[in-house]
DNA sequence: GTTGACTCCGTAGTCAGGTACGGAAGTAAG
DNA sequence: CTTACTTCCGTACCTGACTACGGAGTCAAC
């Protein structure tokens, strides 16, 4: 990258206002306000009277939010994640880190079965010869060979 | 199963009313009225001036309801894989299952990036000797290795 | 130098998925 | 027969995550 496209790129960037940011990020502008609202999205110093302007950041943190609710984290928990950006307080940092990883490796095991059944129930639903019995319908209703994680909903 | 069992089995059920329905299924009385408001549990003929009593099919079916629910099915969907029911609309079943198929699989790929770096950063974290750098969500939020499925949320 | 789009900010409404309340009527135990 | 627990039914309330609205201010283009 030159230093002409790389300037050309910082201008670009750095005189974002919210609407622009909304639509770099795919999201919603009440979106943004409501995610700064509660304290997951810094709100810009507005220069005395005018308009906010947004950079590169606000779309990464954006992007993260999205992603890590997509994951299954309320936006509660994307927060604590994000308290976790300032870097000095590492113990802590760490202590939710870890926690954090306990957290995400019960719902990778949750969706593996997940997986699994619904992976087993397409197949078989495939194969069936007769058409008036549904496996998979049959499957989710009868025992469980699905995992009974009810308490967790 | 005897032919004793059997009938003391259908005794037992067919008396169920709707506290006992709730308590044998795990869930509470008004989310048992509340789907039967969404459609998506029978609500039995009443004794005229009397009490609602339920069978082992209503047990079957919330079972259904919570285990498709677990699956990341929302109520609406429910809904739907239950019109399915009948057995005739197999392939609208199959069809139905592969994309939430598609979608588990998705999350748990982004879940494991995320575990991936969480890991990564718990254990830079412990071995860090200087407490002040913590290499925390820097990653997290720099680079997108987090899968971007924002639009489906 | 006005017009039209955008921003700001606060408040209010929406949707999903429940949960709680309250009064009348049924029912089981003593 | 009374007392205590349920059921019934309707309505209202709750949390989480947005989404819409409205009026005042700002800004860029023509």
């Amino acid at each position: 990258m030159t230093t002409a496209t790389m300037s050309a790129t910082i201008m670009s960037t750095t005189t974002m206002t919210i609407g622009t940011l909304a639509k770099k990020a795919g999201t919603h502008v009440e979106t943004i306000r409501y995610y700064q609202r509660r304290g997951l999205l810094p709100v810009p110093q507005k220069p005395l009277g005018g308009i906010r302007r947004y950079n590169e950041n606000a779309i990464v943190r954006l992007h993260f939010i999205r992603s890590a609710q997509w994951l299954g984290f309320s936006l509660k928990e994307v927060g604590e994640l994000l308290k976790l950006e300032d870097g000095t307080h590492c113990d802590q940092a760490r202590s939710l880190a870890e926690h954090k990883l306990l957290d995400v490796r019960g719902r990778i095991a949750g969706l593996l079965q997940m997986e699994a059944t619904l992976t087993d129930l397409v197949e078989r639903c495939r194969c069936s010869d007769d058409p008036q019995r549904c496996p998979m319908i049959h499957s989710l209703q009868g025992k469980t060979n699905i995992v009974d994680n009810s308490a967790e909903i």
